[in-house]
DNA sequence: CTGTACTGATTGAACGTTCAATCAACAACG
DNA sequence: CGTTGTTGATTGAACGTTCAATCAGTACAG
């Protein structure tokens, strides 16, 4: 899942993409409308013409990486509902390799906090929750009826995983060790064989 | 567990309380030397008589809560394993009852949020980890000696319950829905049903 | 007299935002 | 065809605020 915008792209466009990368660069805590000037080629203040500011565009650019999010995910075929769910679950607990993805993992927990004080932040994370978690259940769903799951409560399960891969984003990009990790990965296959493989 | 200093109490403690009410007041985003210097009766600058900076001071008054709590969990008698755990995960669900146990809880997670920037804080949030996982295992390991629990690997059970909690935590405090609350818990206890009670 | 605790005023930097001015494209009109 | 008016995009400079940190000076204890 690459991010990038060629000349051609329009400029609101530039100026999200810009504000993906400096995101991956910097991290939300240490991002400026300087440092998004920074990723692109015309004048920072033209930020201020497209966008009511800072938060006006960085809710637009978690709108942004949410769809393509849900462009990439949804209309899975459901072939293998065990391996979606299993794959899934490790592309959260393997993301250190990539140091753009783990940067970007961090900045994404660090603007979901910022719902603590912004409503617009409350609304986008509460429609990605149930946009992920939709998916996660939809996968549960097909497994049941593909014969491979036994009879559960999708949603119940997909708002556990969910829960447990957030808790386990922000262990990942706060702590050092990572003893817990493989602890967490085998308990949480356990549940999985217990409650929900058939 | 409420904190606080009278007259008597250093002025160093006076100033880590200060932090520390500050804290559930304003959150960890609208967090400053100013509004800290407002929480207690001597001036601002003489915070910087005590303490390095601001992360000095924050770091110390997380080692301040840390120990609090190390204090009144630590030595449990350990009578009833299976109420230790579920009321100690019970508690963690049911803060938003008290607003200021709330915001405690928000500016908690922001503040583990600056392991990503700053070390001193990812190795006191290492430690915390610790002391947290360490409690609950010496809990299990307990429940099994009693035979309340089955035989099941004590570290691993503490790590998934405290990063699911974590996972509970972060949305807890940044999400409106709470649909999700119920089934985690209901979750959360079917797995302890499994693989833990006896 | 010496050092420690403490204070109020001040500094300097960072940052989000605003704004007047310029530019490029294009349509209308004589 | 050439002039003029209009609109949106773009720029660089500047403003106002916030905040952590510093500093010179005072009070007081030993």
């Amino acid at each position: 899942m690459t991010i990038s915008a060629d000349e051609s792209a329009g400029t609101r466009e530039q100026i999200l993409v810009a504000a993906y990368h400096a995101l991956e660069k910097h991290g939300y805590a240490d991002l400026t409308i300087g440092r998004i000037g920074e990723e692109f080629d015309k004048s920072t203040s033209l930020i201020y013409h497209h966008f009511d500011g800072k938060d006006d565009l960085l809710l637009a650019c978690l709108e942004f990486m949410l769809d393509q999010f849900a462009g990439t995910t949804a209309h899975s075929d459901h072939t293998d509902p065990k391996s979606d769910l299993e794959s899934f679950i490790e592309q959260v607990l393997s993301i250190e390799g990539d140091a753009q993805q783990y940067q970007l993992m961090g900045s994404l927990v660090e603007l979901r906090l910022q719902s603590t004080h912004n409503n617009g932040y409350r609304a986008h994370f509460d429609r990605s929750d149930l946009v992920i978690q939709n998916a996660l259940a939809e996968t549960v769903t097909a497994g049941i009826e593909n014969g491979v799951f036994k009879q559960c409560d999708p949603d119940a399960v997909a708002a556990t995983i969910h829960t447990l891969l957030i808790g386990s984003s922000v262990r990942l990009v706060t702590t050092g060790g990572d003893g817990w990790k493989t602890s967490v990965r085998d308990e949480m296959f356990a549940y999985l064989a217990d409650r929900v493989y058939a």
